[in-house]
DNA sequence: ACCTGAACACCGTTCAAGT
DNA sequence: ACCTGAACACCGTTCAAGT
């Protein structure tokens, strides 16, 4: 059904593939897979440019994404898309927010402190890292996009969520500066860990792909350790890391709070 | 002589400034102050190009580093770069290698574990952070290009590092496992706090500079604790943030070094 | 051996013109 | 009101040609 309303899916707009082009991974050249049912006649519209550029971005890569594929992708040339968004750096700073406020409709997170801050902290924590794991190719635009303000810091790149994130940590028996405090320690543990996480992700567990990885492996008796540990080193235990670095954060957290000092000194109980 | 060659440029070579150029942050079209003295008889070289690489993106930013352009901060057309290095793509990942053997080469770090292993893992903390603070517009790069293999953590990454890391810590009483896992968290940790705080250098930290701050002061009214908090927010305590989560990570690993487990379990002197 | 000119297939972006 | 065609000033990259 609906095989002619869009032109430009087997016939005249088409990408001319190309397969020398050192850009494209895998030289496929950007068909998109049938696309959402109504890609004809609704009129176009901010909303949809930046769903259509995240999807593109997950499903082809960042440094694929350009105004004229995005374009191509909802059935337009790259031209119409400046009527709703002002250029290219502004449509990522716009995925960016999408993304982001994508964790604001989470059930799971959104109830606030009701339950306590840890947690709050806790389903948050955990909302962030699923968005970041389903968006593994978005998150570094997330990490490095030159925030708003120096006080907004990544991942939480949103007033919404600096708001939601202080107000839950005064309401919960937290002094201005430590909540402060805690915001800045939070906003670095989310970031190294998801950061990391995901990156990983990205590399295929074996290095290169190509023929039969020739350079490494010459090196590689240089590094007797890493050798030696290449197994452990080789494990992904990503999640088991983030509970229990995140475990460990609010328990500093929580002596912050009772201690009212900013969060280092690892024993202090005398 | 020349005027006849090329018809688009009033000079020879230069680049017509066009102020309304979205990309040039200053607009200033991109002439280089003087240079070094030998800007013109060596023949050019990998090092060398990678070193103006880095000169080019900590002065003009990385969005700003063109073929073309880094070519004319050498005194040569892009072409002849590629007889030296096999893409932009390569250049940037030479970039980052560059940048963090520059941190190899630091006295104040390369002793290895003589004085043990925390005063090892300080120092190197405080070298990375040096080079971080250094090249703020190189770090991202650190951070966020794919690494060789899913071990090499950023921002150390290159095997010479995990080695030397890796071979301290045992040396010093570590487990195999409590190694690798040392070595995992201490990756995260120097990857969230040196993105968070090079990513705040670039803010000017007023937000934007353009006319007289219009639409943020507007919606700021809906986040009464951002306002409220906002001298707080936007005291920059990086240095001591940073010193105290260092310290808190060693005392973390010395209890894992301890103990045998991994780094969770914020009490349990029992 | 080392660099350049000219060319190719793309980019982002503007703007007058079409419907 | 919404989109397109054509154009402009760039890109990265290749390759035959110059010295």
């Amino acid at each position: 059904m609906a095989t002619a309303a869009d032109p430009d899916a087997s016939g005249d707009g088409a990408d001319e593939p190309d397969p020398d082009s050192p850009e494209g991974r895998g030289g496929a050249a950007f068909v998109l897979p049938a696309g959402p049912p109504d890609t004809g006649r609704t009129p176009l519209d901010r909303r949809r440019i930046l769903g259509a550029a995240i999807r593109f971005i997950d499903t082809h890569g960042l440094s694929a994404l350009t105004m004229r594929r995005l374009g191509a992708s909802l059935g337009v040339e790259a031209m119409a898309l400046y009527r709703y968004v002002p250029g290219r750096d502004q449509l990522l700073d716009g995925v960016v927010e999408t993304v982001i406020d994508e964790l604001y409709g989470d059930p799971d997170v959104h109830l606030e402190a009701a339950h306590g801050w840890q947690d709050y902290l806790q389903r948050l924590a955990h909302g962030v890292r699923r968005i970041a794991l389903a968006h593994p190719e978005v998150f570094p635009l997330v990490a490095t996009r030159p925030p708003a303000a120096p006080w907004v810091r990544p991942p939480l790149r949103s007033l919404r969520w600096v708001e939601s994130f202080l107000t839950a940590m005064t309401s919960c028996g937290f002094s201005e500066d430590s909540a402060v405090a805690a915001y800045r320690a939070y906003s670095s543990f989310l970031l190294g860990h998801l950061l990391l996480e995901v990156s990983q992700k990205g590399v295929p567990i074996n290095a290169q792909d190509a023929g039969e990885s020739p350079a490494p492996t010459a090196d590689l008796s240089e590094y007797p350790t890493v050798v030696r540990l290449q197994e452990l080193l080789s494990m992904d235990e990503s999640a088991e890391e983030f509970e229990e670095a995140l475990e460990n954060l609010l328990g500093r957290l929580e002596h912050v709070r009772r201690e009212g000092r900013s969060p280092a000194e690892p024993e202090s109980f005398t």
